[in-house]
RNA sequence: GGCCCGUUCGUCUAGGGGUUAGGACAUGAGAUUUUCAUUCUUAAAACAGGGGUUCGAUUCCCCUACGGGCUACCA
């Protein structure tokens, strides 16, 4: 490594949702800036107006704040090399394509799509490149006047890449190592298309150099057109100042294989958006992690160990666990199937160690979202702690804990009927006026102490009374430990229940 | 089709010329919990195949198979 900073970037295209691939994209490209005290860039890629989506940049930088990947520079905080939009670097593009053609290493194509269709449907493997370039209507094949003309007469065009033939063009990978390519077998890519917009890979070359990008990551689709960009950066003096590059696995289906996409989330069952991303051209809401009660933290670490590890048995991480431990040498080689069942496994984990003081604001919008407003936050921490343990995602917290703050609406009378009787009712009846009779029961372990007392004295097995007294308090079968419960409702509350559930067995059928 | 990248339990992976091939998720069994969950113990489960190299290959090399990616005026 130079002894340049550290700058790398990522830059997300507005056409959808940020997808766990692009998240992860961003992942490994934070934590290896700020492994190396570097920064962390963010340029849009809205080149291609066609698939641009009203609000999907927004919708990015809140992904990326959720998750805390905020980026040093972005189109909103700014930075020493704005404007990060492409679409408002139009000009800066164009004078680099112009300048390739005028050295030799680019051409102007008027060939028109329709023109290009028919060729790819009447030849055989036909490839834009140095088999079939000069038939076809360029700067190469066409004289200087007739291109002068066309220009002047502005004739639609783009500006292709001349590929060099016979040459072999190799690269180390930061992941893979050596990686090779022949240069015959690449067509000439677009470099600016006749809108002006350029390609991505134009874009990526000029924006990496003018931002004076280090290190780049990207998805392994790329690697592909990797030897377009070696040479970009060849045909454009800039060499000595390429980033060095590192193609990430890519994250596929669980089952079956390809490319994880939007629609194996819908098939599946499970979100693969880091937010839920409502397209307005579709009127299609896509479901994400963060609705679905993952927190950050979780989301992270499960992305992390999708492709990465430390070496080590450790699975859970912290955002600094992962900056320190973090090395792209460790990144794995092949693609990674998605698993939603360890996916829920590390947010469940990350609930149980999350203090509940901490955890009380996700909660308390998970519970406002089922319609259930809590005040007493000292309250609610208390009840957090105790039932944090069998919560895999925030949103299981509204069932496992709103019976704190509302008395049961329905009873699971199935769990009771059957064994419910009249000495049942004279022992709970009993009861409430053993908690009326005394303040020295605010202890769980003293009140059960002396409910098990009083069940002795009654001659019924505690056993049998613990279920209904958890049905009275809870409404069902499920929760911590009844006395804990009860303890925290308070006595009045305990007993008020008591009551209503007492009436409400004895009435049902 | 062509090119590129890859291949260890069902899944994520550790390991790496000599190992009882380790861990985690999921699954099965058991213990704890007078609910459910947690927790704990435990079981079953893998080096794609074939050739080399080597005293020895899961590890290195080659081939095949399989998988993935790319092959657009998409990124």
């Amino acid at each position: 490594m130079s002894d340049k900073k550290v700058r790398v970037r990522f830059a997300p295209s507005p056409t959808g949702g940020l997808h766990l691939g692009g998240v992860r994209t961003v992942l490994f490209n934070y934590l290896f800036a700020k492994k190396h005290q570097g920064d962390f860039v963010l340029r849009i890629e809205d080149t291609d107006q066609s698939r641009y989506v009203k609000g999907a940049e927004e919708y990015i930088l809140e992904c990326l704040n959720w998750c805390g990947l905020v980026p040093d520079e972005s189109p909103v905080v700014g930075g020493h090399y704005a404007p990060y939009r492409q679409s408002e670097r139009k000009a800066i593009y164009r004078e680099y394509a112009e300048r390739l053609v005028m050295q030799g290493h680019a051409y102007y194509a008027f060939d028109t799509p329709e023109e290009l269709e028919r060729n790819r449907k009447e030849i055989p493997n036909f490839q834009y490149g140095h088999a079939y370039r000069n038939s076809l209507r360029n700067s190469l094949s066409l004289s200087q006047t007739e291109v002068d003309q066309l220009l002047a007469a502005g004739v639609p065009h783009v500006i292709r890449i001349k590929m060099p033939e016979n040459e072999h063009i190799h690269f180390t990978d930061m992941i893979r190592g050596q990686v090779s390519f022949d240069t015959n077998l690449s067509d000439d890519k677009v470099l600016l298309k006749a809108d002006g917009m350029p390609t991505y890979h134009l874009a990526v070359v000029v924006d990496d150099y003018l931002m004076k990008i280090t290190h780049a990551f990207r998805g392994e689709e790329w690697l592909p057109s990797a030897p377009v960009h070696l040479l970009l950066w060849e045909y454009l003096g800039w060499k000595a100042d390429m980033p060095e590059w590192a193609h990430l696995p890519l994250i596929l289906k669980p089952d079956g294989y390809g490319k994880l996409s939007k629609r194996d989330g819908a098939r599946l069952g499970f979100p693969v958006y880091a937010m839920s991303w409502f397209d307005e051209k579709t009127g299609e809401l896509t479901p994400g992690f963060r609705e679905l009660g993952f927190l950050p933290e979780a989301f992270l670490n499960l992305l992390a160990m999708l492709g990465w590890n430390d070496g080590t048995d450790n699975e859970i991480f912290t955002i600094d666990e992962l900056v320190e431990k973090f090395s792209i040498k460790r990144v794995s080689h092949s693609g990674a199937k998605f698993d939603f069942e360890k996916a829920k496994w590390y947010n469940a984990e990350w609930i149980k160690r999350m203090p509940a003081a901490r955890l009380k604001g996700d909660v308390i919008s998970a519970l406002q979202n089922k319609g259930l407003t809590v005040t007493d936050n000292d309250y609610l921490v208390k009840v957090i702690d105790l039932v944090k343990e069998r919560c895999v995602m925030l949103t299981d917290f509204y069932h496992q804990l709103s019976f704190f703050f509302e008395q049961p609406k329905v009873y699971d009378i199935a769990a009771v009927k059957p064994k419910w009787n009249d000495v049942k009712i004279a022992f709970f009846k009993a009861f409430i006026t053993l908690l009326n009779s005394t303040d020295t029961l605010a202890e769980a372990h003293d009140m059960e102490q002396a409910f098990k007392q009083l069940a002795e004295e009654k001659e019924i097995k505690a056993g049998e009374l613990m279920l209904p007294l958890r049905v009275m308090l809870v409404g069902g079968k499920f929760g911590p430990h009844v006395f804990d419960i009860a303890t925290l409702l308070g006595k009045s509350e305990t007993i008020e229940r008591i009551e209503k559930a007492i009436i409400a067995f004895s009435a049902a059928e």
